[in-house]
DNA sequence: GTTAGCACTCGACCTTTGAGAGTGCTAACA
DNA sequence: TGTTAGCACTCTCAAAGGTCGAGTGCTAAC
């Protein structure tokens, strides 16, 4: 048996109906549809094969059918049409970010909140990866008699900072010299060749050492692997309107994955490509079973990216959601890369 | 009818009882409690009087009795005991923090994160207040032609820091020039002297005018009132294992409080108490309407303070929760301060 | 190839019923 | 006079049974 326009069409009805609704899909309701010239009985035969393709699935004997992940993952792929957004949309999304700034905390907090305020699901988004980054400053602004704000400045303006230990009788002009040396020494330098230029000018400054390790050290944990880059969370409460969460159970364990960085992570990533879908059984995790995952990368300059994420039910709006992230994502560039309006 | 040593006995026995298992507790349960030497019927007795005296309340007329927002009242002020916590609950808080780290916003992650791990309810901790601050250092740290970096280092030896748009032409030693000019005139200077120091230093180096505005904007933003305050939240989840929240539109309007700063940063004032306790209807929110908040105040130095808050139902054991707080101020105060283990 | 008709299935919802927990009241007891 | 045993009463909860309606698969006719 094999699939031909009219099972095609049917099944778009079906998991249109099925998005909309969250309740099983009889044959009539199709039959009813615009468009469709066929009786309940004709729709219940083609049903009746598209179950067997694997496509849907009937919760019991007398009830209609649901699409399956299969069914879900070629809507994705083939079905799907992008949509346009109004300009309410648009609009509810600027009126997040029209705040004008280019912290990046703030930018995806925003982010987050918009995507999830507008989609009416979860959302998750990333700072800016700093893998591939370069350096272009490097300056230590004293904060006590031992410590010091270790402010590093990324090729494409990124900014991270952090408190540092400094020894004591290192005043705020010798930071400042230090600090210029830094940045001449490891201007342009991707994190990994900083970390061998920091052992030259170590050699070279003699003293310093703990100091200089303690630059290495943040270098490494902030620019280094993606274990500090900040992950905010948006609409937490929103998959609890679904009937899918109508157990708290569910629901709480689905809270739990998103307080823990650990399991939350490894779902923005995986993919480099400008969208990913991830469907129920394809992320493999229990908590998310009947969960879907869009994902979109952002860019900030030439080689710095970041991830965003949509979680809804796997009978998710994806069109819609697609469609919003695809205008997220020139909104995030545009605000991180300082363009102005 | 009047309060007696017995009645305050009883009472105690039930709100313990209560806060265990959240069940109605009937009269057989208090009578075979050790130490209680009298019958089911003459509890009952008691019982019936404390529910006219609008301590206890009953579900429905053959259910067992359920402690009053008054109860709860007279417990935290008069019944409640404070507990010595464990080696095993001091060692899971110390797990949380044992990251040396004098950064702001990581503290008080792991401080919520360490709150809601040990007690099971949800925690809010607010950054340190930055109002009555005073000013130490004030510095530009150039990121790209046109933004800066600019750090504010307080007193107490916090920090906070923002991009600002810088004019054109404005060259990095520049930066380090006006920022020696700024820590000069600023420091000691609360903010609001700050405001009027600035407009002199405007006015004596007549170019920058822009330049000074926007720093003011930071000085106003970042150490005015408390909006800026970062303000995180631990253990969202957990409420949701507690019965009171089986219901998930309940939980969801819960949640959804929790995603709101404007909502849930009033529940961390009110008081300038080492600790406050809201119970229930004294919190004036119908989502927390059986909810009960306990806040306490974490100082760094002299004039710094910030809160922290546990939300819990109203039958939390509070006693618990007092305890971990006072532990936890402490713990918190020295991270700040950096005070070495 | 399409459709009408029909018997069948199964969950949703309602009602009934019985068990259990707990109360208030009364009368007896120390 | 305070305490307690006994008992009738109330109310929730869970299980059991019954009805309704939506939806199906199959067959036969168009």
């Amino acid at each position: 048996m094999k699939m031909d326009d009219r099972k095609f069409m049917i099944l778009q009805a079906i998991i249109d109906d099925y998005i909309m609704t969250a309740v099983p899909v009889g044959s009539r309701t199709i039959s009813r549809k615009q468009g469709v010239g066929f009786s309940p009985a004709t729709i219940r035969n083609e049903m009746s094969d598209l179950e067997e393709l694997g496509y849907l699935a009937q919760p019991h004997t007398s009830a209609g059918r649901i699409p399956s992940a299969k069914a879900y993952r070629l809507y994705v792929d083939r079905l799907m049409k992008m949509v346009d957004l109004s300009a309410e949309e648009t609009g509810r999304i600027q009126d997040h970010l029209n705040k004008r700034t280019a912290q990046v905390e703030e930018v995806i907090r925003q982010a987050a909140q918009a995507l999830s305020d507008v989609t009416h699901y979860t959302a998750v988004v990333s700072g800016p990866q700093m893998a591939g980054v370069s350096i272009k400053r490097v300056q230590m602004v004293p904060v006590t008699e031992t410590s010091a704000l270790l402010v590093i400045v990324t090729g494409a303006g990124l900014v991270r900072e952090r408190v540092i230990q400094v020894p004591e009788g290192v005043g705020p002009d010798q930071l400042y010299g230090l600090s210029k040396v830094l940045t001449e020494r490891l201007a342009g330098c991707s994190p990994q060749e900083a970390r061998e230029q920091l052992t030259n000018v170590t050699a070279d400054l003699g003293e310093h050492r703990q100091l200089m390790a303690s630059v290495l050290g943040v270098i490494d944990s902030q620019l280094g692997g993606d274990e500090n880059v900040p992950l905010v969370v948006g609409g937490r409460s929103n998959l609890l309107h679904y009937p899918e969460y109508s157990d708290v159970e569910k629901a709480r364990s689905f809270l739990a994955v998103l307080e823990s960085r650990e399991k939350l992570a490894p779902l923005l990533k995986g993919s480099d490509l400008e969208f990913t879908v991830r469907i129920g059984p394809e992320i493999n995790m229990p908590e998310f079973s009947d969960c879907s995952v869009v994902t979109a990368t952002y860019h900030v300059g030439e080689n710095t990216s970041g991830t965003m994420g949509i979680i809804g039910p796997t009978r998710m709006d994806y069109a819609r959601v697609v469609s919003v992230m695809n205008y997220m994502g020139r909104a995030i560039s545009d605000l991180l890369s300082g363009v102005k309006e």
